[in-house]
DNA sequence: AGCTCAACCTGGCTGC
DNA sequence: TGCAGCCAGGTTGAGC
């Protein structure tokens, strides 16, 4: 389930068990995910300890003595803390071992990645896959007034709807298909308005929205952290309800109208036609 | 450059 | 019960 409140409670969840630990092994169960699992892996990261781990987007950066540990869920990746001796489970696609703890990512539908970025190839903001990522919404750029400016602008021009381009992440990272569907709702924004046409309290209020939605996810996400490592626990199971998302024909949370699902660019899109406007 | 859409892969659910 | 068909949290890359 990631999107970037379940990345950023992975890497709290993750990082307590594994910065500044020593890799003893590499294991590749399954190398076929998004792109091929570099073998090289195998032999070049045991002996190196893990410095520290970052969030960029949704990718999970893990920086080592000699380089940087790309890792990406895809749509349905997990990464877990267990004890070695836990037997594997099915889709348990790489571990990493740390003596007596492993880092385990399961990916059943294989759209993850896990890819190596070299220091000697630069720094990692470099790293193709990275540069293109728009501005993160917690940062500094993205605050207050600021954020509302990012969205607007890099909209201007714009002929894809609005759920397309916040989607896309070319501006902020991190809103998926569900929290898209609810910061719009949040911010009262039909889905399908031009993302050009967007007017700058709009942009105020979808701005406003992102953050609010994704920092509540976070702080919901957070509560299941205690038990992260573990066989059963499941991080990234959220009690947040959603407003819009899969709530096709019920009734809307605030007027009653019958919530509408649309498809837009091979992506369903939920939303209250009465509280949101063109 | 921007837009649309197929593709990657597996599992779970729906409906016949 | 069996099976075809559709849907699913992400992202790239090809072809306009």
């Amino acid at each position: 389930m990631p999107e970037l409140p379940e990345v950023e409670v992975t890497k709290l969840g993750i990082s307590p068990h594994i910065e500044g630990q020593r890799i003893s092994a590499v294991k590749i169960l399954d190398g076929r995910l998004r792109w091929p699992v570099p073998n090289a892996l195998v032999k070049l990261l045991p002996g190196q300890t893990v410095l520290a781990i970052q969030r960029r987007g949704k990718y999970l950066l893990l920086e080592f003595e000699k380089g940087y540990l790309l890792l990406h869920l895809g749509m349905t990746g997990t990464l877990r803390v267990l004890p070695s001796k836990e037997t594997l489970k099915p889709h348990d696609r790489v571990v990493f071992e740390f003596g007596r703890i492993s880092l385990r990512l399961h990916d059943p539908r294989k759209f993850g990645a896990v890819l190596w970025h070299s220091k000697k190839s630069g720094p990692i903001e470099s790293n193709s896959l990275l540069q293109k990522l728009g501005i993160e919404p917690f940062s500094a750029e993205f605050a207050g007034d600021l954020g509302a400016e990012v969205l607007y602008q890099h909209s201007r021009g714009r002929s894809v709807s609005v759920k397309q381009f916040l989607l896309a992440g070319q501006a902020v990272v991190g809103v998926g298909n569900i929290y898209c569907s609810e910061c719009l709702f949040d911010a009262g924004i039909h889905p399908a308005k031009p993302a050009g046409k967007l007017t700058r309290p709009q942009c105020i209020r979808l701005a406003h929205a992102v953050r609010s939605i994704l920092h509540k996810a976070i702080r919901a996400g957070g509560s299941t952290l205690s038990d992260f490592v573990n066989s059963d626990g499941e991080p990234g199971h959220f009690t947040v309800q959603s407003k819009a998302y899969d709530r096709k024909g019920l009734p809307c949370k605030v007027c009653k109208t019958p919530i509408q699902q649309i498809v837009q660019g091979q992506r369903s899109t939920y939303f209250c036609p009465q509280c949101q406007k063109r």
